[in-house]
DNA sequence: GTCATAGGGTTACAATTATTCACAATTAGA
DNA sequence: TCTAATTGTGAATAATTGTAACCCTATGAC
């Protein structure tokens, strides 16, 4: 769930934004002026911050210029204000919006999770290899961590390196001389048994069945592939 | 120079945004229908794409879905119709920004500035990032502090080097060697353990389990990692 | 079909590497 | 200087990985 501050002085549209946000799965945080922002900014940061324009006290702008150095999340002002100078300076200073009131709840809505999918996408796009997903399970590059069926499959470094190397390219044949070169990281020399090993270990954390595996299959003779769908039981 | 892509069928308004863009120092290309979009957007990618949403032939949330899955940058629509629905609708499928014409020049230009903004922020200026913030967790190079889940963390000044060194590449491998020559200051002999003593205190404070860390995890003979996504396990 | 054989699956245990603890050494502050 | 906090050291413990042995199964010759 993300955390959403927002900077209001106007009790009843703040209580009426808090509401409908809170409805739509978010955490609302409410100041009524900018006196805590930084140091609610520094000890809990928010997701998305939402500043007011005109507040008793110091203003939106100001308050955004002070709070930018620590929150380099996106920030949205909301004014009464139908000013084309003011939206202009706003977003110059370093907002990502700007809303001019009344604000249509849906709206905001809608702006919020725009601002919030593309700071996401940001983070994930450097990394857009790095998940793969084929039915219950997924592995993930990123944090090295696998899931199955909705839990957390514990795997050591080598077997996560094994079944990213297999699951990148589903029903591929990966040979024991491309498997010891690329994984394990010395050539083969025709004996060597620890890349069976490691499948062996990989397939029991994967639940399956060496009998009759179903998400890494053997060629004999050959190498190993990973089937993308399976069948869960 | 940054390079716009404009579709926008009123030539009259057409001609006025790339003269105004143009002469803040953009790129403009024009197109008076979403008719060769597609082939547009995989040949020269713009820097930000501008979609009028009432166009002779396709409309500009049709055209929207079909280009997104091969340009991922900042969408902006334009329109004369000042509708909620349409605004939210238009949001939800991937625009970026939503303006209500008539169009202010300067106002559009500041909002593609920020955008803009947002967009090389995020990839290209880590190096120069004074704070990094990851879920609850908040990393302040200049007051050299850690906050987690509101909570002021106390670390050492190793801690707090060490902890920055691996947390400003997120999911990048940082080894031993790199992790001594740069952090700890002298070369690695193969035998010193303190950098696994202070990754092991930095757990701690980091309220991580080394059994199953998910903010600082292992590459078993290779060095550590940072992960950035707090929602593993 | 039987059999011999080559290759794969699994296991116990050894080797390697990581984690953590107590305490020693060092450093920073008063 | 003394004191407290920080950092390093070495050893105990735990986790990961490789090795060698055993058994099993697929394959092909007969």
């Amino acid at each position: 769930m993300k955390q959403v501050l927002l900077v209001e002085d106007d009790e009843r549209l703040s209580s009426l934004i808090c509401q409908y946000l809170t409805e739509n799965d978010f955490i609302v945080h409410r100041l009524s002026s900018g006196e805590n922002l930084l140091q609610h900014v520094q000890t809990s940061p928010p997701d998305i911050l939402l500043l007011d324009v005109m507040l008793p006290g110091e203003n939106g702008f100001s308050l955004c210029q002070k709070v930018r150095p620590y929150y380099p999340g996106p920030l949205l002002f909301m004014t009464a204000k139908n000013d084309d100078f003011d939206q202009v300076f706003g977003l110059e200073i370093g907002a990502d919006d700007y809303i001019i009131k009344p604000v249509e709840p849906r709206v905001l809505l809608a702006r919020i999770n725009a601002l919030l999918r593309r700071n996401t996408d940001s983070v994930a796009s450097n990394n857009s290899l790095q998940r793969l997903q084929y039915g219950q399970l997924t592995i993930d590059r990123s944090t090295r961590s696998a899931h199955l069926k909705g839990e957390d499959v514990q795997l050591t470094s080598h077997e996560f390196d094994m079944l990213w190397k297999l699951a990148e390219n589903p029903s591929v044949l990966v040979d024991r001389t491309t498997l010891y070169r690329e994984v394990i990281g010395r050539e083969y020399d025709g004996l060597d048994r620890s890349a069976d090993v490691r499948i062996s270990r990989l397939r029991k954390k994967l639940q399956d069945n060496s009998q009759h595996p179903y998400r890494i299959k053997t060629i004999w003779g050959k190498g190993f592939f990973f089937v993308a769908d399976a069948w869960d039981d």
